[in-house]
RNA sequence: CGGGGCGUAGCGCAGCCCGGUUAGCGCACCUGGUUUGGGACCAGGGGGUCGCAGGUUCGAAUCCUGCCGCCCCGACCA
């Protein structure tokens, strides 16, 4: 493993991908835009994807999985998704490949050409509504919980390792209701599902909000979102939650008959969180020397290197500490590798943020101690070995802890009051960050402040108290402050 | 799609301008030994269609032409 990652203040960037690949989380595949993700990578996704999927089939959801391919009349339906997707859709147009007659190797066969194209799904509403029609008759059938867990596939014009990847794995909710106000509530629920699974997992404070006109997805009536601040001060949206009204159901004819025996259309929500909240936790909490992983998401939880070398009675004592954090569900590695000296494999484990290292040599036998190192704050101290697994376990909530305190204070630091223009400018050039501000409401002021400063609304901060004000921009009279920043 | 950069061993690079022995270095890998409380050292060893295809030449990693791919920055997006 190399040993240099650039500095975030050299290169922001730079070190983002630094991280992702020295860490061993993911790599660039022969494919443009599409990435490797590697095991430890993957490690931390699944336990990401068991919390999630535990979240969802508590609030009443059930799995399922539909085609990859979508026909092409589908995706045209509804208009404003069509228009939202249509730039970016891979389309398969052909189902066979032949010898090349005029050489080597294979060419498409021309014979093959499919009747009708298929789409790869970018997003699954299309699919899923056509067959929601078959599935739909009666109040009874309602309300229709799904997700699925899949990969999709939007083809970006410029991709980067899990934040915007030409295929990404995620899942995707949606869900059809009797009412409207139901489904409101659902697309809701899901925006605090995500919100809780961010804060309490990830150690990520959230804003939750809802887009504005513009952010919306596309065949929305309205998208939640939830709004994470990474270290660079840039917003990353890392969780949506659409109310789709009755626009897919119309599109795709979904009708039930209601109580009262009269033909009405469904109300439908998505809601989505993407491979994206890799990116999201890399840029969270991570520093100069490597990831830090939160606790509860580290595929290794502790780590123990003996010192300087395994023997039998450094390993007993070693696997008795294991079992005691097995049997608290703490997950632990004991890194007997005889060829690498502690030094080494203390950078190794720094860079992939395992949260808790164990060191134990001659010493801490003589004194009936372990050393002990804590991956967020870089300290160390002995610990007794006696009660050790009860101590560890604490350690770790305080990590825990600790990160998300120390990412709630940088979005503080970070998140600026602004009430003029002049001043919008000047904090988003200077600081940078989240800047609370008032909005006309209108579609033409966020343009114009978009072009001018490349800010966007991230969201319309849903807990924000109304407040009489006027427009940063237009000076217009506005009830809220919105949130503007630079984003991913 | 615009701008920039890069394709040479698993990884990171040098060599190319100015063509000329067996294409080199660091890391990693293999063997042996000494080490080991913050990224060890010594000795020996294995591994290459120099992105692809043409061309120029006695001779091409190096010069010319075309192609392909990837990365970074921007416009578009989870």
């Amino acid at each position: 493993m190399a040993k240099e990652i650039t500095s975030r203040e050299e290169d922001y960037s730079q070190w983002y991908i630094d991280i992702v690949k020295k860490a061993g989380l993911a790599e660039n595949s022969a494919v443009r835009g599409c990435m490797v993700i590697k095991p430890y990578g993957f490690a931390i996704w699944e336990k990401m994807q068991a919390q999630l999927d535990k979240r969802f089939k508590e609030t009443g959801h059930v799995n399922a999985y539909f085609p990859l391919f979508i026909p092409k009349s589908f995706l045209s339906k509804e208009a404003a998704h069509v228009d939202g997707f249509a730039k970016e859709c891979a389309v398969v147009t052909h189902h066979r490949l032949m010898n090349d007659p005029n050489g080597t190797g294979v060419i498409v066969d021309p014979a093959a050409k499919l009747e009708e194209e298929l789409i790869v799904r970018p997003t699954s509403e299309t699919i899923i509504w056509n067959t929601y029609k078959d599935w739909i008759k009666s109040y009874r059938d309602l309300p229709l919980l799904i997700n699925q867990w899949a990969n999709v596939v939007r083809w970006e014009m410029r991709t980067r390792l899990f934040l915007r990847t030409a295929e990404f794995l995620w899942q995707e909710g949606h869900t059809a209701h009797a009412t409207k106000q139901e489904a409101i509530d659902e697309a809701k629920q899901m925006q605090d599902v995500y919100a809780e699974f961010a804060e309490t997992y990830m150690a990520m404070p959230v804003i939750k909000g809802l887009k504005s006109d513009s952010e919306r997805f596309a065949g929305a009536e309205d998208t939640y979102t939830i709004e994470a601040m990474m270290q660079d001060g840039k917003a990353l949206q890392a969780g949506t939650s659409h109310f789709l009204g009755q626009n897919f159901a119309k599109a795709f004819d979904v009708k039930f008959q209601n109580q009262n025996q009269k033909e009405e259309y469904v109300w439908a929500t998505s809601w989505g969180v993407s491979t994206r909240l890799m990116g999201a936790l890399i840029m969270t909490h991570s520093d100069d020397e490597g990831l830090v992983l939160p606790p509860k998401l580290a595929p290794i939880q502790v780590v123990i290197i003996p010192i300087p070398k395994a023997n039998g009675v450094i390993t007993e004592v070693v696997e008795n500490i294991q079992a005691e954090l097995k049997a608290k569900g703490i997950s632990t590695k004991y890194d007997k590798d005889k060829k690498k000296q502690p030094g080494f494999k203390f950078a190794e484990y720094e860079m992939l943020g395992v949260p808790v290292r164990l060191a134990i040599g001659k010493r801490d036998l003589a004194n009936g101690t372990v050393e002990v190192a804590r991956r967020d704050t870089k300290e160390k101290f002995n610990l007794p070995l006696e009660g050790i697994s009860d101590a560890i376990e604490k350690l770790l909530e305080e990590i825990q802890d600790n990160l998300f305190q120390k990412a709630i204070n940088h979005r503080a630091e970070n998140t600026t009051t602004v009430d003029t223009w002049d001043e919008f400018q000047e904090v988003l050039e200077k600081k940078g960050g989240f800047l609370s501000a008032h909005w006309d409401g209108t579609e033409e002021t966020e343009e114009k402040i978009k072009e001018i400063t490349k800010a966007t609304i991230r969201c319309i901060p849903l807990d924000q108290p109304e407040e009489e004000g006027k427009c940063v921009f237009s000076g217009n009279p506005s009830k809220k402050r919105v949130i503007f920043a630079k984003a991913y």
